[in-house]
DNA sequence: AATCTAAACGCAAACGTTTGCGTCGCATGA
DNA sequence: TCATGCGACGCAAACGTTTGCGTTTAGATT
């Protein structure tokens, strides 16, 4: 149950504690001899350095915390294993909470956080991100990266995917299979990725000479109830969209469930695309076409910069990175 | 960036720092007078203690390690939210680590926990988990305790659902549902989930006097492909099941996916109840009837016993408790 | 007035590690 | 022979906090 330390290594070797230190980072002024066994030793007592005392000393604690709206979105449970691989294989450990999309309580995390000492911290914003005070805070401490649903307002690194081509991509896709009317649900107003794939969705009209309607965007919060509420406005309307991209494939899943209640058929009278092609999206009926993002690699880079950020010392210039999707097509749009 | 320390609000104060120290904790031997000096500095300059320096001292971090298979199971994902409800309130902080189904990964993480210095380990096991060598080993370091998916060679403080009696459950609505064949699809052989709640399928059709036919059981991962071809094995036999009980709604949905291709109706033609009671099981169509688990409350308690056990010296006697499921019946065995 | 007591506080060590500097012995050079 | 240099190592301080023990002061007791 007791530690090893570097005391009893120096005692067993009748050497000092500097010298096992130096031994073991392998610095020249050790002899040889002396490094060997000391090595040796370590080795076999399977000596682990404390961190605690690393910490003491260095004035860090080589951690990093992880701010996700919620894990149960496979999407952040990926992103969150690749920011682990990438992390652990730098030295660093992760903690990791969940704002379970409530502004409150991301403001609490970040609290936490503050609170816990980690290095730094990667965040992705939960779906109310009107405030940016806690986030500024947060940054005036430590090294911030946000991640996926970052904010305009703010600067710092970001990572994400290429929104509006992804959007781009599926819209257009929805218009060669046919589709003459097709409407965007979006998420809340206030999330960049909203507008970006808004941005993504107007464009892909506008090339292929479609009138783009604002009727036909309807925002809703990530929740399959929501965007139910949301797609049975839409599709009660008389005149009714026959495609339909959606934020998120959560969302899409609540726009099927619309579609069943009014007994429209899919893909032929109602053709859906969503966004971030989890693991759901093959799981329900029928088979969602999704817009998959790289999501390990996001999550392996956007700790490659916290890390790089937070060991570099002395102003820093943020790293904007963007990502490109690829459109996955299922039944859920494939027409014959 | 640099934070402020017991000797800064003793140089303010023309104190030592040991009398900082015994004013914050509210030693009896410091004034009245000297103690408000020292808490509304604290306050005015926001001090917070150094962790690091404190886990020197004391030998121990307040950290708690959790291991899950996979936190993309939103079931993972609540019972970590729970964990950390209670972990924080406790003063812990929590590293979280996936070992995605994967004993290797598991491997890995378990000396991930061992080199990182948490105080204790959280764990739920992959889904093959032949070896206990690794979780003896950790138990010898640190405590450990287990939550779902426990071991029954292990000696440890175990936090389950009951799964017998909420497979009991499943298996019993099925048959006043009218089903004549009910099969049981399991996850990996291995598991103890696996046979309890085989146990509780068997009790059922016991109780209900339906004959047990050992190929009506059937094993498979816990993925949904892999539960795919299961059952579907089981319904391409001409005597085919009207009923299935599933070990997971992952394993749920494969069974879905499987009875679609045949043309299966449900709930008519096959009646199906999964266990977790997942988001998804309500975003599927047909909706799942799934064993609802207090997920939230098990996460609470395994954190609260995992702490109680790190925080009592001496030798520890194993608690083990189990939950009450609830069955919520949904479309995919609602017949009317 | 000398002694005692208790309250209120300071000193210093300790936790484990790193690192600048000092020291020792030995060989090399003149 | 004596200074010089250098390789190889030890000493001690420092990081921030806690805590046993010693010290100071003032008042109370004799």
């Amino acid at each position: 149950m007791e530690q090893i330390t570097i005391k009893d290594i120096a005692r067993l070797l009748n050497v000092s504690a500097s010298t096992v230190s130096r031994a073991l980072k392998g610095n020249p002024e050790i002899s040889e001899e002396t490094r060997m066994k000391v090595q040796e030793m370590a080795k076999r007592l399977n000596y682990q350095p404390n961190k605690a005392a690393l910490s003491l000393l260095q004035a860090r604690t080589k951690t990093i915390g992880v701010i996700v709206p919620n894990l149960g979105y496979s999407f952040f449970a990926q992103a969150l294993q690749g920011i682990e691989e990438e992390a652990s294989g730098r030295g660093y450990t992760v903690i990791a909470c969940q704002s379970m999309e409530s502004e409150e309580k991301e403001i609490r995390n970040v609290n936490d956080m503050k609170r816990s000492g980690v290095d730094g911290v990667l965040i992705s914003l939960a779906q109310h991100s009107r405030q940016t005070n806690h986030l500024l805070d947060l940054q005036s401490h430590m090294p911030m990266v946000m991640f996926d649903r970052v904010s305009d307002e703010i600067r710092s690194s970001k990572i994400f995917v290429n929104n509006i081509a992804g959007a781009f991509s599926a819209v257009e896709h929805l218009i060669k299979s046919g589709c003459r009317r097709i409407a965007y649900i979006a998420g809340p107003k206030e999330l960049l990725i909203s507008s970006r794939r808004k941005d993504g969705y107007n464009m892909a009209l506008y090339r292929h000479k479609r009138k783009v309607e604002d009727g036909l965007i309807v925002h809703c919060e990530f929740t399959a109830k929501s965007a139910e509420r949301a797609a049975m406005r839409l599709l009660k309307s008389k005149d009714r969209p026959d495609g339909i991209f959606a934020v998120s494939d959560r969302v899409a899943i609540g726009v099927m469930e619309a579609a069943r209640k009014l007994g429209l058929s899919m893909p032929d009278e109602l053709a859906i695309v969503g966004f971030n092609d989890e693991p759901v999206a093959s799981l329900i009926y029928p088979k969602l076409s999704s817009v998959r993002q790289p999501v390990l690699e996001m999550g392996r880079m956007s700790a490659r910069l916290l890390i790089e950020q937070i060991e570099s010392p002395g102003p820093f210039k943020p790293v904007i990175k963007s990502y490109m999707t690829r459109l996955i097509v299922r039944d859920s749009s494939r027409r014959k």
